[in-house]
DNA sequence: TTTTGAGTTGTTCGA
DNA sequence: GTCGAACAACTCAAA
């Protein structure tokens, strides 16, 4: 007789390699179903952005074929995901269930109930930690500040190392299940992914291959390089982790073996992953309220105009504008242009920070509701660890200190590449002969800042005070 | 329980 | 140009 078929339901864990769901099901013999469901109504907000959507897209595309080629389909089901699963295991008389865990505080609840449910009809359903170096579960207390927390976490066992690869799977009988294509994930009028295209690789073999090459090359300078936008600095593995293209364990096993004590600076950024993560699973509605309760009263402006300005990348600060542009062509902005453009809109335009909040949501293709939660709660000055409120970036100053030459500016900015980088920053210093050879005409070719820094600042600081208790 | 020390990423001003 | 101090107070972690 045949073994009755298990369910491998991928979720955040769109890899083959070192998947500890996908390797207990293989381990037990059955025949396997591989499952993805598009659960939106689970996440309600939350349901992934534009950018994120076609991000998953590709993802799923490549895990898709990657199974394929080891001879198992990838189903794909929407809606529900409690009645996607009990309807396939109806159809496949499926008696055990695997997947990988998430730490969202709708994923929490879903999987809890299902697991329950499951299990008291008879199935074998387990899960496992597929994404963190180390599970909320783990430590002993829910910390509210880095230092100590990372410090725990560096005294607890370290990550295992990653599971040996699989070559073979036993794949049950095929399973019909939606087309990818009629998901709609992908941008069609207008087609605004093309610069997506030109500067991302998706899928699990891409992950591999971006983590080779950073922990090779710039991995040992990072804590130096990582500030410059203008460089190639940085991992610009965000997306990779956030759909479980790798695991973070794979990461920090090959940063030690590559750079050892010099990979300490980039792996305590891992570190930060994994704060907002216990954050976000301590504090449930981490997304919408802020931690620090007196924050609840904080003197919010209205300004459309603002909001319109800041998204589009027009505010006339170059590095602002260059890290927004640089959002809406790639779906991503560099770490540092991240904070200072962040910052801009909290303590500049004094708009609240969920609003910045739900941008980032829509056009990141690396949006995480922990990570994007935490960063903007810490740059408001209401999260754990958060930034002083007197801490005010400087745009300028911003710019001229990490991108000096001013090439980020220009790769984004590109009306305002022929300026020299004394002025790159600051245009409107720039004089008028200066500017006319530049070809800039302020106010048409690129706007004059619209709020001026000084004043700016002061209204902040006043706006923090006003809440104190 | 109480106390003490420390805490991702800055800016500005004046000497 | 460079340096140090002030910014303002608070919460958390750990002894």
């Amino acid at each position: 007789m045949r073994p009755s078929p298990a369910i491998v339901w991928f979720r955040r864990d769109l890899r083959l390699f070192d998947n500890p769901a996908l390797g207990a099901a293989a381990a037990s013999g059955a025949p396997l179903i591989a499952l993805y469901v598009l659960d939106e109504p689970a996440m309600a907000a939350w349901r992934p952005g534009a950018a994120s959507r076609w991000r998953l897209h590709h993802s799923l595309a490549s895990l898709a074929r990657d199974l394929a080629a080891l001879g198992v389909c990838l189903v794909l089901r929407r809606g529900a995901a409690d009645l996607a699963l009990e309807g396939l295991i109806e159809q496949t008389g499926a008696t055990a269930l695997y997947w990988n865990r998430l730490y969202e505080p709708w994923a929490v609840r879903r999987d809890g109930e299902i697991k329950a449910r499951l299990r008291a009809r008879g199935l074998r359903v387990e899960s496992f930690n597929a994404s963190l170096l180390f599970e909320p579960a783990t430590l002993a207390k829910a910390y509210r500040v880095f230092t100590p927390f990372w410090r725990a976490c560096l005294a607890s066992p370290e990550p295992a190392t990653p599971l040996p690869a699989r070559e073979r799977l036993a794949a049950a009988k095929d399973v019909a299940g939606d087309r990818l294509e009629d998901w709609r994930l992908l941008p069609t009028r207008p087609d605004w992914a093309a610069g997506f295209r030109e500067v991302w690789r998706v899928g699990e073999s891409a992950a591999r291959e971006r983590l080779q090459e950073f922990a090779g090359a710039s991995a040992a300078d990072y804590g130096a390089a990582r500030d410059a936008p203008g460089q190639e600095g940085v991992s610009r593995l965000s997306a990779h982790l956030h759909f479980g293209e790798i695991f973070p364990r794979q990461v920090w096993h090959e940063i030690a073996a590559q750079v050892g004590e010099r990979g300490a600076p980039f792996l305590r950024q891992l570190g930060w992953r994994e704060f907002c993560h216990h954050l976000l699973f301590a504090n449930p509605d981490l997304p919408e309220r802020p931690l620090g309760g007196r924050f609840q009263r904080f003197p919010w402006r209205r300004d459309d105009e603002g909001f319109c300005a800041w998204k589009k990348g027009g505010t006339g600060y170059p590095f602002v504008d260059a890290a927004m542009r640089q959002l809406w062509r790639t779906g991503y902005i560099h770490n540092r242009a991240r904070m200072v453009a962040a910052s801009f809109l909290v303590k500049h335009l004094l708009l609240p920070w969920q609003e910045g909040e739900a941008w980032f949501w829509d056009t990141l293709i690396d949006a995480d509701l922990a990570n994007n939660a935490c960063g903007w709660q810490w740059v408001a000055g209401c999260g754990a660890d958060a930034a002083p409120y007197f801490r005010v970036f400087n745009p300028v100053s911003q710019g001229e200190k990490f991108d000096p030459e001013g090439a980020y500016v220009r790769r984004y900015v590109p009306e305002l590449a022929g300026l020299d980088k004394k002025f790159i920053h600051r245009p409107w210093e720039a004089p008028r002969e200066i500017l006319r050879a530049a070809g800039v005409i302020l106010g048409e070719t690129y706007p004059r800042p619209i709020v001026e820094h000084a004043f700016a600042r002061k209204r902040a600081l006043e706006a923090y005070a006003a809440c104190r208790d």
